[in-house]
RNA sequence: GUGGGUAUAGCUCAGUUGGUUAGAGCGCCAGAUUGUGGCUCUGGAGGCCGUCGGUUCGAUUCCGACUAUCCACCCCA
């Protein structure tokens, strides 16, 4: 019974000691997005099957062949969501968001899912952080989605990943393109590989970008997109570069960036790293100024990126940038004898009811098995309860790490001791905290006050 | 969907030129004079040697298929 204890394919858990990391990604790529407006929104794991058909395009490989697409019981076709832009824009459209403030800002934290043969960076079930602007055709909104992008790549304080941008043009420039290539590929058919001569009818583009030596060499001198752009959309796309500019994110052109997805028009984007095996491409995105139509909406001209949180992950770790540790045991209370145990209950559950983290015994181990367990569960102090603290109401406070012992006694005073080091823990980090961080704390606390 | 590598304890891996009870380190549990963790020592639990089939007197070992896993293609984040 294998199938009981293993997770299905190309799926994986997140342990304990990982999800501390992931938490603390997570919430710095929401709130990075929400100092620039971003706002999350939440849709459905599953959609209509449609959806993803109008929506990335059936056509593509992800709909072709990738979607876990099945029938429920009311024998309407469902399907896993394979990206999250569509279902965003379902939403936004369904709940008629375009009636308010326009541009629309979403960010998203989701899962998604894909059949695909699982390798490094590519996953069944994968998790995407990515932000959605509805209702704008401005080029200062594609370099802000950019920089969104950017600035969580900064603050995550990730290095080596270069921004590559392109534009892929309007669907009538575009149309002009690919049969300028078709017509110059058309002439080397003979040189190019077995699954570039599919491509040739299909999507000409997509051999741009193929890994064999021999189609690469072809693809060296065939015709490039930016010099097929209409008037519009090379003023377009001249001046995403100029907001990208000025605000100093640096980028290098690359006109083989092709996006599988159908929905994508003008500006495409990628920041790739060296540090996910094959698949470098952290994050994704661009316009797609005619999805809205296509899914029955008024013209609304939108754009956005996702970003795959494992390939992040996997990056963050290879760099060896440090993320929060699961939190220590503050106190751990060894309970001796049935008194003693009950008393060690009931201080923790008092404690707890304070904020500290308090643990005791709920295996009814010895005294020693216990203090073995407190050094192994990482708990900074710890404090043995026996007929002579009871009778006494006062206990021996031992400090893990240094040894050091001091007496406290019982209920208010014990308490008071860890609010102390509570306090000292909280003056440490500060003191810590590297130049300009205290600006970050201070917006932390106006955020708690806020809350209020 | 295509190709290559791998599969022995919870983890990292030895090993058997085919032969009774398959090993180490780490981890886990317990003990080393009765109330204090880390170091040390001792003991213990834990493996259908991935699954199914073939060759053989005999397979964890050789062969095949399948499955899983890793990597690459494809595609994408």
């Amino acid at each position: 019974m294998a199938l009981l204890t293993k997770a299905v394919r190309g799926t994986g858990d997140l342990l304990p000691d990982q999800s501390y990391k992931w938490q603390a990604v997570e919430r710095l790529l929401m709130e990075t997005a929400e100092t620039y407006g971003f706002r999350e929104m939440r849709t459905p794991v599953f959609e209509h099957t449609e959806l993803f058909q109008r929506g990335v395009g059936d056509t593509t490989d992800v709909v072709q062949k990738e979607m876990y697409t099945f029938e429920d019981k009311g024998g309407r076709s469902i399907t896993l969501r394979p990206e999250g832009t569509a279902g965003m824009a379902r939403a936004m459209l369904e709940h008629g968001l375009y009636g308010g403030a326009l541009p629309i800002k979403v960010s998203y934290l989701t899962s998604c899912y894909r059949y695909e043969k699982p390798q490094a960076g590519r996953l069944r079930e994968f998790h995407q952080f990515g932000i959605e602007m509805f209702g704008t055709d401005s080029p200062a909104a594609d370099a802000e989605v950019i920089a969104v992008g950017a600035a969580v790549l900064s603050r995550l304080d990730v290095k080596g990943v270069t921004l590559e941008l392109n534009s892929i043009g309007c669907p009538a420039c575009r149309a002009e393109y690919h049969k300028a290539l078709r017509d110059y590929f058309a002439a080397h058919e003979s040189e190019l590989c077995g699954t570039c001569h599919e491509r040739l009818e299909k999507n000409p583009m997509r051999i741009l970008d193929c890994k064999s030596p021999v189609c690469a060499q072809v693809a060296a001198d065939a015709p490039v997109m930016l010099d097929y752009l209409c008037g519009d959309c090379k003023t377009h796309f001249a001046a995403v570069q100029e907001h990208l500019d000025a605000a100093d994110i640096k980028y290098v052109l690359n006109p083989r960036i092709v996006r599988g997805l159908d929905y994508y028009t003008r500006t495409v984007f990628e920041f790739v790293s060296a540090e996910v095996g094959t698949q470098g491409t952290v994050c994704g995105g661009g316009r797609y100024d005619g999805l809205i139509d296509e899914l029955g909406g008024q013209h609304m001209p939108s754009l956005g990126f996702a970003m795959g949180l494992e390939r992040l992950m996997m990056i963050l770790g290879s760099q060896g940038i440090e993320l929060p540790e699961p939190p220590r045991c503050l106190i751990y209370l060894a309970g001796m004898g049935e008194a003693g145990q009950r008393e060690a209950f009931k201080t923790a559950s008092a404690l707890r009811t304070e904020g500290f983290h308090a643990e005791c015994d709920v295996v009814g181990r010895s005294l020693k098995a216990q203090m073995k367990y407190a050094d192994k569960i990482g708990a900074r102090f710890t404090v043995v309860l026996g007929d002579d603290e009871l009778a006494q109401q006062r206990v021996k406070l031992k400090n893990m790490d240094t040894g050091a012992v001091r007496e406290v006694a019982l209920g208010a005073e014990l308490c008071a001791a860890l609010y102390d080091v509570a306090f000292d823990d909280m003056a440490d980090a500060v003191s810590e905290l590297p130049d300009g961080e205290e600006k970050n704390l201070l917006r932390m606390l106006m955020k708690e006050d806020k809350g209020e």
